[in-house]
RNA sequence: GCGGAUGUGGUGAAAUUGGUAGACACGCCAGACUUAGGAUCUGGUGCUUCACGGCAUGGGGGUUCGAGUCCCUUCAUCCGCACCA
């Protein structure tokens, strides 16, 4: 074994040696060509892009990433290599290609670091994205450097990061816009809040339709009279970004408040602390307000159908009627109870009302002798968490409140229950239970025997609610004989026409709460007199977040941020405090590929004439997982500055593709142990137990079922003489090894092709150093394995640093896109790797013999120029299908094929190179330069398809009969079907497979196939 | 429960409008050259059968001259949502 290392040290030199010899340049020296173009695409900004140019723009974004210490996997770029792959080939094509990256920098793992150690988050983001040392002594490779390897064509000059006072200078002046609009249903668009105020002046509000918080009537004369507090207290209800009591996910043990995507099973999605309710003064967003049109606009866009369906899904739309119930109480006079239902048309088929145990009316109609039961129920409802709600669905529970609602059409007395399969915050918090047609209303009423009403004409309701539209309605006044379609329409009229109520919409989608208990995010520029909020003068942006001695909240409970004193801001406002919170995570990122247009504008957070050119992103890559945060929120504010009138487009991202995840392949080895029996002596049990501990034994996968293979017989004996040489005092009596083994997760980078590295392996732990191995005939130690997530706990994780190391960026470039479609899941699997790799390197050999430059000056051959042209074709054709895994087989086909026609011929290779280039970039550009061409290959033309070499004379026809091949007849492609027909028949094998039938039908299908029928 | 996605050799996959299923790779097998190979090259490789052939795209049915592809049905895996009135 130490022979065996030895040679490879030396094999190592040799190698190492060879790298400056002449010899070298024959051979694809990755390394080399790799190092010298980053470099060149870095010295001369290669891939710095114009704001203005006569060639058409192509905005080709990757979904903004948070730099994390833990640095990139093999999953992350993948992403990032398709986007880079189109990039490059719309270059090629002419485009003007704004190809950007930068960093979402704002963030809780930062924050959480920070507590824990006293960095200031703003270097730990620095370390992770540049690279250096954490406090902990960990080396952090830094996500630039990572990036940088792998060949991108980034303009690195338009990099932004939220955290940087620049950009959020910017945040935060998007946030004051949001702040001094509101949203004017009339016009159906957002609007300056100074037309608000001038209709107030003059009008009060009774004019004015908006969507906005409850708010009292008012005359223009009460407008006036009030003071500037009072006023501004008004104009909350109606502002985008506004502050209101909100019931909020509190989660005290990060001292925050999350958001509904921000928590998993009752717990926080991060650290999984639990979470509970609690009344809070936060920003809010109004982006129900574009509730429909976040919902229309999903319609023209090029996205997945499964991220628009959930995005649908969470705006909830329902269609359906707003209905006032009275509620007959001797105590308190015109109570009513307001419903929604998508339902209206079933309206004579209620028969009893649940209220949410949380709504406002029940403690205001519940009888005196129904009290203690309600309140009993409401306690117990209260108590139980969101979570036990769910899990108890079959549970029907609930109270009746002893109060009765009258039916506005039939005057019918119907009981009111509370229960809480009704969810307070969904519509008005209240049902009409209409039990034939729900089926919760129908379970409730069963369990608490409360009549079923029937409506439906012929359906029987005895078992089960009727939830199908089809039914004819009856017993239902003017509805009777109508289906419920008809029937939606007619109930909504009489019911607005008798005044019970109106048609409405109702959306599931709830105003985004903006605030954050965290240091490490936006200040909001806003101060506060009093309670009343105040906007920072746009000259004082941006406001600086200031250092503070330590990142948890206070002791009486406020953000971190409290502990600045007023005078230590950056601006010194003129009231008593500023806002404490800070921006959540999605304020940066809603909007940040507008500042890629114009990253150092400080005038303006983009302008107008760069925005103009470059408009929405063409291609937007990334991961599924923001569908209802980042993708919801960004398209929410483009939509607002849209209506502002900053930007010519309401859509943020046109066409989006989401990458699949890579998955790690773990490797497994099997450990099993002695098990010796010697006669009994207890004082021989310590000597037993650490030769059994000290020789754990490791089955090769393939021999895991083979325990009778004499190998295990020679291991045991081996074995048996070692333990009587250290112990010849103990008579043993049996040994074997133990039937059951343990299978371990062993690191990845012991492991190639599944062969084991045993000598390493033994080195990895201490108890692992006397293993002994049950090996393959050929003496491999084959490992087993597992696709699963990459963690570092599964000793799985594979950079890409290391595979840039051993095969070049070329190879993991075209590698990852090899591996399969860009959208799937995948597990990741060193295995193929090297035939990536093994077809650069015959590339590399169409150019270089052992001998030097081979590529000579003739004409090429019509086969040749067929091979190159067909491959422009498809790797043309794939590209504009993102399609990204079969270019790279196309370029497999295309250099064997040349390898075999022995083609070294300049015109063909230059336009290979430029094909290749997107995917290839370094190898492309090194040999691009050999050829002689002094500028970037980027810069070149992707080559035109010339349909003439692809024409074929001949063409190989499949022969079925009745749909079953049988033989291949080449034939002129020249030929009429009646011809093709005529060489079949007369065709001698024919008449074998005809057997002596004659044939019923053929069919001949011109360059496809032929199909004997008979 | 509802919605979405995916099921093809030992493995990753290809087959774009229905037209020779398994391209291209990995792995494996055999051979060549080598002191050696994690180098290079050649040939083979879906399953089954000595062979002719037969069987194969999760299972079952259907449409069609012809189905991985279209339709119906069913199963499995993954993801999202989930008492939404």
């Amino acid at each position: 074994m130490t022979l065996f290392y030895f040679s490879k040290i030396l094999l190592n030199i040799v190698n190492f040696a060879t790298q400056f010899d002449d010899f070298s340049t024959m051979q694809y020296q990755f390394q080399e060509i790799e190092k010298k173009w980053r470099k060149y695409w870095a010295d001369n900004k290669t891939f710095a892009v114009s704001d203005q140019s006569v060639k058409p723009k192509c905005y080709v974004l990757d979904m903004f990433p948070y730099p994390s210490g833990a640095g990139l996997h093999v999953g992350h770029p993948l992403g990032y290599i398709a986007s880079d792959v189109y990039a490059r080939y719309k270059r090629l094509l002419g485009f003007n290609v704004l190809h950007p990256m930068g960093y979402d920098s704002f963030g809780l793992p930062a924050e959480q670091y920070a507590i824990q150690t006293g960095q200031h988050p703003a270097i730990t983001t620095k370390v992770n994205i540049e690279g250096g040392v954490d406090k902990q002594g960990n080396t952090i490779p830094g996500y630039r450097k990572q990036l940088d390897k792998i060949g991108f064509s980034y303009d690195w000059d338009r990099e932004v990061r939220t955290s940087n006072p620049d950009y959020y200078k910017w945040t935060q002046w998007i946030f004051k816009q949001l702040f001094s609009s509101w949203y004017n249903i009339n016009s159906n668009k957002a609007e300056r809040i100074e037309s608000l105020i001038e209709a107030f002046k003059n009008n009060g509000n009774s004019g004015i339709n908006a969507v906005c918080d409850e708010t009292i009537l008012f005359s223009a004369e009460q407008w006036n009279s009030w003071s500037e507090e009072e006023q501004q207290k008004i104009l909350l209800n109606y502002r985008i970004a506004y502050l209101s009591d909100t019931w909020v996910n509190w989660c005290p043990a990060l001292g925050t408040v999350l958001a509904n995507d921000e928590i998993k099973d009752g717990v926080s999605e991060r650290g999984g602390y639990p979470v509970e309710q609690k009344l809070m003064k936060q920003w809010s967003m109004r982006i129900t307000a574009y509730a429909e049109r976040l919902l229309q606009g999903l319609d023209k866009l090029d996205w997945t159908d499964s991220i628009k369906d959930v995005q649908r899904n969470w705006i909830g739309k329902s269609e359906g009627a707003q209905v006032i119930f009275e509620v007959k109480s001797s105590i308190h006079k015109n109570l009513t109870i307001e419903v929604f239902t998508t339902r209206p048309d079933t309206i004579f088929g209620v028969s009893f009302m649940v209220l949410a145990p949380e709504h406002d009316l029940v403690d205001l109609i519940t009888t005196p002798e129904q009290i203690e039961s309600v309140e009993a129920y409401k306690k117990s409802a209260l108590l139980k968490s969101e979570r036990d709600r769910q899990s108890d669905i079959k549970n029907i529970t609930g109270a009746f409140t002893g109060a009765y609602a009258t039916h506005p059409f039939t005057g019918e007395i119907i009981p009111v229950w509370i229960g809480d399969y009704v969810l307070a915050t969904y519509g008005t918090g209240a049902v009409m239970a209409v039990p034939c047609g729900d089926q919760r209303d129908w379970d409730f009423a069963k369990h608490f025997n409360i009549p079923i009403k029937n409506i439906f004409k012929d359906i029987d309701v005895s078992h089960a609610a009727y939830t199908e539209k089809d039914a004819i309605i009856t017993q239902s006044n003017f509805l009777d004989g109508l289906q419920a379609k008809e029937a939606l329409k007619m109930a909504i009229v009489e019911i607005e026409k008798r005044g019970f109520g109106k048609g409405k919409t109702q959306y599931r989608l709830r105003d985004a709460v903006f605030s954050r208990q965290r240091y490490w995010g936006e200040p909001f520029p806003v101060y506060y007199k009093g309670e009343t909020p105040f906007l920072i003068e746009d000259e004082n942006l941006p406001v600086i977040l200031p250092d503070i001695d330590s990142y948890l909240p206070t002791e009486d409970g406020n953000p971190p941020l409290a502990r600045v004193s007023k005078t230590n801001w950056s601006v010194q406002c003129t009231g008593e405090r500023m806002e404490y919170n800070t921006m959540p995570g999605w304020a940066g990122s809603s909007w940040y590929f507008l500042r890629y247009m114009d990253p150092k504008n400080n005038n303006e957070f983009v302008s107008k004439d760069k925005v103009n050119y470059w408009k929405n992103v063409d291609l937007y890559i990334g991961g599924a997982e923001h569908a209802t945060g980042h993708l919801l929120y960004s398209r929410f504010w483009t939509k607002f500055l849209y209506d502002l009138g900053y930007i010519p487009f309401d859509e943020p991202f046109q066409k989006m593709i989401n990458q699949g995840m890579i998955q790690g392949r773990s490797s497994i080895v099997y450990r099993t142990h002695l098990d010796i029996t010697v006669e009994s002596n207890e004082g021989f049990d310590i000597f037993l137990l650490n030769f059994i501990k000290n020789h754990p034994i490791f089955i090769s996968s393939k021999q895991l079922n083979n325990r009778n293979h004499q190998n295990f017989t020679i291991l045991i004996e081996k074995l048996k003489n070692k333990f009587i040489l250290q112990h010849p005092e103990i008579q043993i009596i049996d040994i074997k090894t133990y039937e059951n083994v343990t299978p371990i997760h062993v690191d990845i980078s012991m492991v190639e092709n599944d062969k084991l590295n045993i000598e390493a392996f033994k080195k990895w732990r201490e108890e692992f150093n006397g293993a002994e191995f049950i090996l393959e005939e050929n003496g491999d130690y084959i490992c087993g394995y597992e696709i699963e997530k990459m963690s570092k706990s599964k000793f799985n994780v594979q950079t890409p640093d290391e595979l840039v190391e051993k095969f070049g960026a070329d190879t993991l470039r075209c590698y990852e896109m090899f591996l399969g479609p860009l959208e799937q899941h995948k597990p990741w699997d060193i295995q193929g790797i090297t035939g990536v790799h093994g077809f650069l390197k015959k590339l590399w050999k169409l150019f270089y013999d052992e001998n030097g430059w081979i590529v000579s000056e003739e004409k090429p051959t019509e086969s040749e120029l067929k091979t190159l042209h067909k491959t422009i074709k498809k790797i043309k054709e794939d590209i504009e299908r993102f399609s990204f895994n079969t270019p790279i087989s196309a370029y497999m086909i295309c250099v064997n094929e040349l390898t075999s026609q022995k083609c070294n011929k300049r015109e063909i290779l230059e336009d290979l190179l430029i094909i290749l280039s997107p995917f290839a970039p370094h190898i492309s550009e090194e040999l691009w330069e050999k050829l002689g061409h002094s500028d970037s290959i980027s810069h070149a033309v992707f080559p035109k398809v010339n349909e003439s070499y692809l024409v074929e004379s001949n063409y190989k026809y499949p022969v079925s009969f009745n749909g079953k091949m049988r033989f291949v007849l080449e034939l002129p492609t020249s030929l009429s079907a009646a011809e093709i027909e005529k060489e079949v028949i007369n065709n001698e094998q024919t008449a074998k497979y005809l057997e002596g039938k004659a044939p019923k039908k053929i069919i001949v299908v011109p360059q496809k196939i032929v199909n004997v029928v008979m």
